[in-house]
DNA sequence: TTCTTTCTGTGTTGATTGATACAGAATTAA
DNA sequence: TTAATTCTGTATCAATCAACACAGAAAGAA
């Protein structure tokens, strides 16, 4: 604990809520210094000091997003014992997620900055490390349900994985172009249905 | 015709080209006048003469995309007089047009700009215009299948192309993120042979 | 040739970007 | 009090951005 000196004028973790709920709207690039600062209610002084840089103070604006908003998407996968009860609760919190009033439309892992790779390079990576991670995590998840015997040997969990990837990312996309909420959940249950005709037919 | 003054000591649709092909990787925002000028071969001050602005050369750009590009992927919709026809060879074109070598992966209309809408508005709102088209298009495709005795009546056509069209969004996502061809291959098949589930089962 | 028109290359403009220098203010330790 | 430490506010830095001014070059028209 540094106790001495000057005391902080400003809560860290407010201010980091602010943040990341500014760089949910607007994407890393589009959040100005002058953006954050007014945001955040503070000077930018304060903010390198508390945050060491724009690109340091995004990543842990991520790391929040991850663990409050991510977790209510995420967390059901592993918790709902059937693969069908897993990937529908997923889908229904994500299309859920992307459309709650008074939050940015969409998903900040998704949206946050540019995904030409060429704006800053760390902030780049780390959004598609993340993204990587959540392919991994269904790709898990369908390997486990082939485990249990839910779904056939030559299931392929990879293809299913990428498949529900694929759709969740593009409802982000729909969603910041105006999708409505009942929009994003039909989009959701017919990829509910889908797996009905995944786990029975064979490969095309 | 204007044959007085100074001949263009350039092509113009070529250079047009090479601004498609730099937009299409970098996007609008990171794509600097620098880059630009570099790429076609050009000063600024012929770039303004011939296109306007940045911002109409990006429109002119998307057109070309949309000409080209975009034909190889959406001409099939409809060309195709089943709907599992038409939405197979929609899906396999967009994943071979996502993973064509030589050129950048993903698609120009929903990588082309900052998704925030923050940057260029015109620019942001010109993109969103083409998705919604795009959106428009698979719909009418399910609606005419519909309206064939393909589907049944009650089928949510609305639901179909949104749930279509974010895969395909998901898809540039999955493209630009390092997905190769044979992934984005399992994704479309995943997605063909969704279509079975959806044309029987009712809503859940 | 001489005039008019249009394009090209150099150089620059004002605005905006992320990031800091500096001095003063506010706190603890001695 | 006095010294040491840390934060805040102003003011500014160099770099980069899109866009353009200007003069010279290259063509047709007369």
């Amino acid at each position: 604990m540094a106790e001495r000196g000057r005391p902080r004028s400003f809560d860290r973790q407010t201010a980091l809520l602010r943040a990341m709920e500014l760089f949910w709207a607007k994407g890393f690039e589009d959040s100005s210094m002058t953006d954050l600062t007014q945001a955040m209610g503070i000077g930018s002084p304060s903010l390198y000091a508390a945050f060491g840089s724009k690109e340091a103070l995004f990543r842990e604006a991520v790391e929040l997003y991850q663990a409050t908003v991510g977790l209510r998407i995420w967390q059901s996968l592993d918790d709902e014992t059937t693969i069908a009860g897993a990937i529908e609760r997923f889908l229904l919190a994500t299309a859920e997620a992307y459309s709650t009033p008074g939050e940015p439309p969409g998903c900040l892992i998704v949206l946050g900055a540019s995904l030409s790779g060429r704006g800053d390079a760390v902030v780049c990576e780390t959004l598609r490390t993340r993204r990587a991670d959540n392919v991994a995590r269904l790709d898990q998840r369908f390997a486990r349900a082939v485990a249990d015997g839910e779904l056939p040997s030559d299931f392929d969990h990879g293809a299913a994985a990428a498949f529900y990837a694929a759709l969740q990312h593009g409802m982000s996309i729909m969603a910041r172009d105006g999708a409505d909420a009942a929009t994003l959940q039909a989009i959701a249950r017919t990829g509910i249905r889908s797996l009905y005709a995944l786990r029975t037919a064979d490969a095309a």
